[in-house]
DNA sequence: TCTGGGGTCCTAGGACCC
DNA sequence: TCTGGGGTCCTAGGACCC
């Protein structure tokens, strides 16, 4: 059976997400930043046009900002969580089968009626009636082709926003596509490919079936159609089997299926830079501490328990002087899977206090958690104690207290003072979707 | 002065086993 | 002196994604 997938992938998300309560900023230059305010994460078409990258410091960009009196703001990804799901249960409407594939993309299956096309500008229309969010749409026989063509439909208005590339015509459009914005080649592959890399000629009798065209007797792959005609030898050799099932999925041959079902989730990690340098062991705590809270409740809510906890800090990777960097990381077997704060806390502080050098500034403090599996099927250990029916009805009223009144009204004691090195977040929009008092008003006319 | 925070998968190489 | 040919498991590091 033939199947025909689509991406659809909303237009600068967050800045969308912003105009979307202030619609006052349509046509204007806007960014989002980072954690912390630290690098450009979202643009507008207008900001993009000024010359503000993708990963831009904030610092860097400010003459810009200023200059062109671009809007900014802090990110709230709370705010985009909650766009992110009302754009994709819009979506499901549609479609027989969807993947989440990331907080503004979502992977689907047209029905095979044949108007996958006026279904695809269905959804567009809809999605942005009902959420303010525009999307662009990619269709494809695979799921490379259909990202290759929602690329496509945001690079060249004139297609109304959805590109179709499960026609015959498709190397039409791969001709002229640069392979470092191919779905699954970075910037290492890419640069490997457009090389005039010795090793490509090493086996000419491969090249000889390829057909590609020769550059002073060497090969360099520059546009995805070039990638799509490599040899299937050479591709496995260099850019291991991702990069081979990438190549087949340019032929239109579909190895990535659509992965409707959430896989559970191998390991987790909190971790953010300071707002300002630290340097105690005693801060380092708190921050840490608050790492385990963070875990901890993402492991509840999720029903899941983790058996292994790591403990990082390091100092900033920008210092010059090698004697001013240090980065650490010790981790722990627990002795049977937990997703209790106190525990995780208890366990972090030792953890840190092995890794902690007195006499660095340090930048950044994580935990991950990983060997992770369901609550219900942990093995119920005689360590896990007689009160862990206690400490499972204390953490869910932990949880339910700061559902319902913002997060970390109830924290634990050893993170529970403000010390300043929390993120930098100067300009945050309104929580206008989880606090009451903050919901936008609306007149009637 | 100021440079994010999550994830996944693959491979190579070492330790260890028979 | 000779120095096999498998297998498994683990980890570190690299590449990628948003």
């Amino acid at each position: 059976m033939k199947e025909t997938f689509g991406l659809i992938d909303a237009d600068a998300f967050y800045v969308s997400c912003e105009r979307a309560f202030q619609p006052a900023l349509d046509g204007k230059p806007v960014v989002v930043l980072s954690n912390n305010d630290g690098n450009i994460v979202a643009r507008s078409r207008e900001s993009k046009a000024l010359g503000i990258t993708m990963g831009m410091p904030f610092f860097k960009a400010k003459p810009i900002i200023e200059g062109h009196g671009v809007t900014w703001f802090s990110s709230n990804y709370t705010l985009y969580g909650d766009v992110s799901r009302r754009m994709f249960d819009t979506i499901g409407g549609f479609v027989p089968a969807l993947e989440h594939y990331s907080i503004d993309e979502a992977f689907v299956h047209f029905d095979d009626s044949g108007r996958q096309e006026d279904d695809a500008h269905e959804i567009r229309r809809t999605v942005r009636k009902w959420t303010g969010i525009p999307v662009s749409v990619g269709i494809g026989p695979t799921k490379v082709l259909a990202k290759i063509a929602a690329a496509l439909a945001k690079k060249r208005p004139e297609h109304g926003g959805v590109v179709d590339l499960s026609g015959a015509d498709a190397d039409r459009y791969l001709k002229d596509f640069d392979v470092g914005e191919v779905w699954g080649i970075g910037p290492r592959y890419a640069r490997f490919l457009k090389s005039e890399g010795e090793e490509q000629s090493e086996q000419p009798d491969l090249w000889e079936a390829s057909g590609l065209p020769r550059v002073l007797g060497k090969q360099r792959i520059e546009t995805a159609l070039e990638l799509k005609n490599c040899p299937d030898a050479w591709v496995r050799k260099h850019l291991t089997i991702k990069g081979l099932r990438l190549v087949w999925e340019l032929r239109g041959i579909s190895c990535l299926p659509l992965e409707a079902f959430e896989r559970p989730r191998k390991g987790l990690c909190c971790s953010r830079s300071f707002g300002r340098p630290v340097t105690t062991l005693e801060d380092l705590g708190q921050a840490v501490a608050m790492h385990c809270a963070r875990g901890g409740e993402k492991l509840r809510r999720q029903r899941l328990a983790a058996s292994h906890l790591t403990v990082f800090i390091s100092t900033s990777r920008f210092r010059q002087n090698p004697e001013e960097v240090y980065s650490a990381a010790a981790s722990w077997q627990l002795p049977f899977p937990t997703s209790y704060t106190p525990g995780l806390i208890a366990a972090a502080q030792s953890l840190l206090e092995r890794v902690y050098k007195p006499g660095f500034v340090y930048h950044k403090a994580g935990i991950f958690l990983s060997d992770i599996v369901p609550d219900t099927e942990r093995q119920q250990s005689i360590l896990a104690g007689i009160d862990n029916e206690r400490r499972v009805r204390v953490m869910s009223a932990v949880d339910e207290i700061n559902r319902r009144h913002g997060r970390y009204t109830v924290r634990p004691l050893a993170a529970s003072s403000e010390r300043g090195w929390e993120m930098r977040r100067q300009h945050l929009s309104p929580r206008y979707t989880t606090r009451i008092d903050e919901v936008l008003r609306v007149k009637a006319c």
